[in-house]
DNA sequence: CTTTTATGTCAGTCATGTTGACACGTTCGC
DNA sequence: GCGAACGTGTCAACATGACTGACATAAAAG
């Protein structure tokens, strides 16, 4: 990792190169949300509906500022797709316990299936090009990815692991880190 | 590829190893696409302008139907930005000799400008995580990407090489293809 | 000479983002 | 206990970038 040789550094980073990638990332995320893009479109929804379904069905028991925190839009934005999908049964909403001003978000279990529905097709994407690249090259493209994130994505990004979110008896967490 | 011992494959291609992937997808193309949007903000141009700048600059001589097919929108949306762009000086249109159909684009230098100004900021967010990861994490990252994308675009990005903007017969002129 | 292709444009719609302002209930610090 | 700060929701207005559908023109192809 740190042993490029000072000749191969310079080939190794010159434009064409790096044009590459930056078109990778073009090709490659378009194709990854195409799929999903469909099955949305055919429910009435959009990308943004995904994201919430998404993220919600990843940290159950999230709360609307933390989803901003990481959706990174304005309440307004995030508010017209929410109501949507809470009015449409696909996520429900209960009062924080230890500090009521907060809204607990939750997958329904429509809202599971719909979720389900929508990442399958992204997941065996994801799962196809993995097995085919192999084990190491795997590591590789993590390495990369997490090098192209911002110093507090990748931070949340590890946060990730075990929230429960629970709403009822678990302690509503300080709302500290999550750590 | 056929290596994977049947265990490891199991644990490697679990879902939390997935999902971790899809957000990372997420949030390293949200990030790559943020500074460019901040450039563009300014000059009141949209990220549409910006794809437009970049893969004419990459295609010198291109048609509007070739651009069309990389950017899969239609003509309609590519028309309203790109008849901004040459309204505004920052792409040329020059009219086909061995098809005088066609409108061949190319960046004025008031486009290379901002080409370069847009993407160099993308250009060292990759070459950074590129210089952090190595060389062998910058293999595995482009194979699994390659993996990401469709057949169809992995095989456009192969023929991104060599391409003098020509309509399949005639040279349609020297315009070589600033390799 | 007819059809197809490449391009452009008008008109309308939709999804997603934005800013700004305001309201309500809740919590917290002093 | 009270006022400030916080979490949430909502109204209004706007910009961007997609979309569909229809139509027009010039050029090439058959």
């Amino acid at each position: 990792m740190t042993d490029i040789k000072a000749g191969t550094h310079q080939l190794f980073l010159r434009e064409e190169e790096l044009r590459q990638g930056m078109e990778m990332l073009f090709y490659a995320y378009r194709e990854f949300t195409a799929e999903a893009d469909a099955v949305l479109t055919r429910l009435g929804f959009g990308r943004a509906h995904h994201r919430v379904i998404y993220f919600v069905g990843r940290h159950p028991g999230i709360s609307v500022t933390e989803l901003l925190g990481i959706l990174r839009i304005t309440k307004q934005s995030l508010s017209r797709v929410l109501s949507e999908l809470v009015r449409e049964g696909y996520i429900t909403q209960t009062t924080g316990i230890s500090d009521r001003r907060r809204r607990l978000l939750e997958l329904a279990p429509k809202g599971v299936e719909l979720e389900r529905q929508l990442s399958e097709t992204q997941r065996q994407r994801v799962a196809a090009a993995y097995r085919r690249a192999g084990v190491e090259a795997v590591e590789g493209f993590r390495t990369v990815m997490l090098g192209l994130m911002n110093d507090e994505d990748r931070v949340k990004f590890f946060a990730i692991k075990d929230r429960t979110g629970r709403t009822g008896s678990a302690p509503e967490r300080g709302r500290g880190d999550e750590r």
